[in-house]
DNA sequence: CATGAATGAGTGTTCATTCAT
DNA sequence: TATGAATGAACACTCATTCAT
């Protein structure tokens, strides 16, 4: 019935007019969590760019933690198909185009990202209950992605014999590195190379032809 | 007016008492940081882990984020052996050799390090200039062992084909985040089961037997 | 230009529908007040046990401070009859029955009503208007009782000759402050023991048999 | 050895400015509380009155009800004397001579402190913790004052037959109340009418020529 | 050079009151 | 007239930094 779970109370808006603040809150600091990052960052500067006052702030949050853990929240929704292996449009895909398509889907979104992407660094370089957050989230996707792994080892279409998990961690942790070092690092920019080189790594390691 | 030469970075204690009291607000530091993060430390803490007062900090210190810096910058002393390929203490030795020592040696100090490892991944995530110091040192490092990759390539004891640089780079990525997620995020504590993993992608992928 | 006149106190609801939702107010802010004392109360909680909105308070009073007095105000109409020594029913009734009859009814009014009497005693110690006010009717009705103690004293029914307005005053203190440990400080609960040992002070003092 | 207590830890001064310092800001705080009462008062206010920064005060207390019971229980070292009938200073006086002795102590030390008798009646009204506190000290108080009661009862210099602790506790509620009334709310200003009206009632109703 | 008290700018947070709906 | 979201002045409190001793 209620999917507001109960480590969110109240502070819901109920009215459409309500909705539009709090969104815009969230808007601005978004904006400003990406500008000044978590800890630089001042409630001040938040509601000034959301035209909003202090008060209203507190309508709906009640600390700056808390308006950050909805920003990343949100931002998360979007995120959900860097699942890298899952989620191709084509079920009868080759694992070859599979892990191509799942590697330039991740890299395009990051590029796309880079602010956000920097700040959810810092978050897990900050708070521990983030990190643990992330580190699960990667771990369920890993997982996914290592039982899809074990079919192709199965059927013969992956011709690896290394533990599944593993190295699907191993290339995952590369993949997510690499987008972190060339893209939000500004060291190559350029995304189809970038996508290319991994894309070979994750085959030759696999033994995909 | 000034006889302090601008050029050094001040504070450097002359006498030895100066240098011992000097040493232990860093190795203090060092514990606090760890302990509470860099935002959240208190230079009160600081003083009060060295045994000292507010104002012996300032003797040997400008600010909170010049002891950082030197915690920091002495903590890459030990570290610059990360290089991963170079640094093996036997020149003849195999490429394969060398990868697997390399890892090895790389994840052993990751795993004696974790604290440190986790402050380092935090400041990065706050400070820019941090951030970017890192990604030099890790482009210096990656172009180094992708000049040794070419050789291996050009006689043909690396059969890979793929960009010396960037296979290296994205490599090197893998190896980072894996340590990052099996130690200091603690999902796989057995070093030895993750130096396997890791020595296998890189020998697979660089086509080294 | 403003055809509210200023005698009015103003806010007065016309309807039945206002009146009954003003007194809705008046009785929640009432239970607040002594739950949380003044200074800490919040309009908030007042509307809240009052199932009202903010809006709608302010519809009926111009602030915190307004519905305090009304409270209290209301308060005193019931409290009207502490005089002590008027107000017995029957006129022909002999001096110590009249002081015996006040103490006890003040008393028991006094058990019934501590946390407003506590209230009032906060109120009194924050607000010098309302301790003046207090003190007004306190000096009245103690002058009132001096009046009837005149009498006593020219029938020979009280024989003290001390001066009646400051021994009125002196038993009147005694009387309240008496109460107040008894009852509000509840340091002795049994409220027929605390009339007699009043009524015998009283009226060996005043020297009535 | 170290007679400060645990419930107030820390913050005590060691060095002869720290308690100057402190001191001034006591100082300030009981003039402040005084001249505004507690809850209308602000730290801005109190340090300023006492020309120091908001970062002294906090050395020295941690927040306003701190100091605010500092500053009440300083004051209650003087008033110890508020025993009425213990502290006369010939042991061989007559029970009559005690008891005006005492009363008008009293009351002298009452008309030269009205300020702090409001500020306490003030903060009783507040807080239940000084309210009880100050209840089992007049309890005491009362006590010790019945057993002294008792002696003349025994030796038949005090013939009443009352209880001993009530008849007390209602004489001393009395004048109490008395001189808040008289005093404090500046009804009667003129101290020896006050002590002789308060004498009377006590040696009347306690039967002692 | 050591000490720790003093400083005050800066920030988070509350809550009475207003006002658009 | 009812509502409850919006407002922002007001205040408590922290902590890096300074400076008198």
């Amino acid at each position: 019935m209620n999917d507001q779970n109960v480590l969110t109370p109240a502070k819901e808006p109920v009215s459409a007019r309500g909705r539009r603040k709090r969104a815009r809150l969230m808007d601005a600091a978004k904006t400003i969590f990406q500008r000044d990052g978590f800890a630089e960052s001042r409630i001040t500067d938040i509601v000034n760019e959301a035209s909003a006052s202090t008060g209203s702030f507190y309508t709906y949050f009640d600390n700056k933690e808390q308006i950050l853990k909805a920003v990343l929240t949100e931002a998360q929704q979007d995120m959900l198909h860097t699942s890298l292996l899952r989620g191709h449009p084509d079920a009868t895909s080759s694992p070859k185009e599979i892990v191509d398509y799942g590697i330039r889907r991740y890299i395009e979104y990051y590029a796309q990202n880079t602010a956000l992407m920097l700040l959810m660094e810092q978050v897990a370089g900050i708070d521990p209950d983030f990190r643990e957050e992330r580190r699960q989230r990667e771990h369920d996707i890993v997982e996914s992605n290592a039982e899809l792994l074990g079919n192709w080892q199965s059927t013969g279409q992956a011709r690896t014999t290394m533990d599944a998990y593993l190295v699907t961690r191993a290339l995952s942790s590369m993949t997510i590195k690499f987008a972190y070092n060339c893209l939000a690092m500004r060291e190559n920019e350029d995304v189809s190379v970038v996508v290319d080189t991994l894309t070979q790594v994750w085959l030759k390691t696999l033994e995909i032809d």
